[in-house]
DNA sequence: TATGAATGAGGATTCATTCAT
DNA sequence: TATGAATGAATCCTCATTCAT
């Protein structure tokens, strides 16, 4: 243990401040934990492996989280925020473009993150997990809801259009996006799944007007 | 449990035969393996709990099922067949009616059964059963494309659909809708999804005419 | 169950008579136990293997066993006897050839019974088992021991002859003789392990003796 | 135990280093399970046992074992070794003497290991260890052959001397040795039981000119 | 603070034995 | 009397968690 510090002399870094490699160990373990959840399952993942894969002994696990549980619980919120994508304006460029690149975006960090391929093991026997959960899909839901809202407000969408539930077929095509890739074997047609969403909030004429607008104001 | 003795009046058989008890037997214990896993999770549930929710010792289990896994793969075998709705024929009647109620059959089936539920805890490490999921669920897209496709050959959907992208929509607006309810807590509105995939599929027109003529037809 | 019968008219025998046929089940079982230890040993052998390799139901095997050790011992009781071999006379003719038979005899007998390869997996814990065997080979060893005795008193073996280590060495030869025969794949040689013994016992100026006397007594 | 530590004096170590102490607990079960297995037999001894007696917990057995097989297979290389006598010299000094020391130290190893009682009840059910026994018996017996082929070159044997199933018998004597000791009672004549396989193997005139050769040496 | 050996509760599975039919 | 399904105690083994170093 002494003998990996003696080359150490004057001027160079006694170490990497206690806080710093505290702190990059934590990210160990935290990454370490998603990959191998992603890769095997929650509860095929065991607090050793998780410890030996990033590195670290079994008890250093116990330093750092109380839990396997908590682990999951500090991915969660280390990620959760970056999955809230801004509020859409629909009357700010052409929808379809917009809603593109908004899918894009949030299934990248989505899949960044990986972890909500575990969630469903998890849910049923974990409420307090389950209303994290369920409190980030509802703000995601509110955040579609109100765009949407917006939009209808100004009269573009259809007239009867059911905000809840075109909200949450949003959400659903977005969460589940990345499975579809993965078993169509072709990258993501964000575009067509854009297009479908438009179809379903926007008549025809508007889309039309809506698309030839921005395209002049991009002139 | 009474009513299923109904029938029996003057003269019952003063035992159910050895092969039906032991049906019943292995029923109860897919019922009981069936509701435990929903409740708890598959991994939170033991043999032992399965045996005693199902009212028998827990050498009884093994008698039935090799282990847990293969009374899942009962259970998916047992059931898969019953969630395969017919191809929807769209010319048929008002295809929101149509839709609404095959949305309703499926879901109830699907609740009926409810396994859907802990599949995602198993699939990233039962490749078999992953497999067999695959399988049912591409059966089933290929279902609902074949409709949309004789839809599209007649000329009654938007010119552009992509029918794959729709297919799959209504795939996941199905097979999540038992969720939504729970969580909306409002019972579910079939018709607002059938109205919403019926704008996927259907210009306005098309829809007015489909419905009137259907509406004609019935007087 | 009852069409078997359906064939007896009068005059046939109605069954074999209760008592025997318990019997012959009861010596199923034993049979089916004595063969099931010697092929998969003791403890691997199940109450339940020994009943169906019978062909009876597990039920009737503890109608007739208390127990699996009981079967054992019943095994150990109806065969021991039979493995009493007589006191030899060394006198009466050529003694290589007596043994040579004698051991031929035995061997035969062991091997027909062959439980001797269960015991040593039970002695350990079963001092009462331990306790027969022990009288058993007690009395093989007396049986021995008398008849190189009175040889001894005839003044026919070596002077200083241990009758007990040549007794015992006996028995050891007689009781490993299976294995030998079986890891040297050939034939058992029994009049080679006479020979050894006859020259263990007799001196070789007595050997010819006898041999010469016994050869002229068959004239 | 306290021996063990006796040249620590001032400034001892204030803990046996960690691999040391790993491999105590590694031999403390190897001889807790030694002496359990001889003490219930193989079967009737549990790895929570044999942990609990070498005062571990159970867990900790696994560490150090991947099963109880494998800590017997463990006990069986550790000692097979030592239980490989030197060939015998028969011309080297007194035979008898030679054998009784042979014996001596062959049945002192063979009884610090002891585990030879638990292979019978193995060996019909583990084929990998029955071959590492008939593996060990076979060397064991070509040293006893070679052993008696030398002398028979020499001219100092029976002429008709048949090496196999005297190097055989001498296997049995020795192996069987300890529990015809326990059995008797009386400590083991080594002596009487070397004099007999002499027998076996000299006639009576060498026996006599070796060991008036060798008492002559010895002067 | 880091280590990894040790712990032991708990799950999966088997099987001797009972008992309703 | 025969059956074989049912029982549940007892085994094997794993793994989350602790703790001496």
């Amino acid at each position: 243990m002494s003998e990996r510090d003696e080359g150490q002399l004057v001027g160079t870094f006694p170490s990497i401040p206690k806080q710093i490699r505290a702190q990059q160990k934590r990210l160990a373990l935290l990454e370490s934990g998603r990959s191998l959840f992603i890769k095997k399952g929650y509860e095929q993942t065991t607090a050793k492996d998780i410890a030996s894969y990033a590195g670290v002994a079994t008890g250093t696990f116990y330093r750092y989280f109380s839990d396997k549980r908590q682990l999951l619980l500090a991915l969660l919120e280390d990620k959760m925020e970056k999955l809230m994508p801004p509020v859409p304006n629909w009357m700010h460029r052409n929808p379809e473009q917009l809603l593109a690149s908004l899918l894009e975006n949030y299934n990248n960090s989505l899949e960044a993150i990986g972890i909500h391929r575990v969630l469903p093991e998890l849910l049923p026997k974990d409420p307090e997990l389950s209303e994290v959960m369920l409190e980030a899909r509802k703000s995601l839901h509110a955040r579609i809801y109100k765009g949407l809202q917006s939009a209808k407000d100004e009269g573009l969408t259809w007239k009867d259009l059911d905000l809840d539930i075109v909200a949450w077929t949003i959400i659903l095509m977005v969460e589940n996006s990345p499975e579809k890739a993965e078993q169509s074997g072709s990258p993501l047609e964000y575009d067509e799944m854009a297009k479908v969403i438009c179809r379903l909030v926007f008549p025809p004429q508007i889309m039309e007007k809506l698309c030839v607008s921005k395209a002049e104001s991009k002139r």
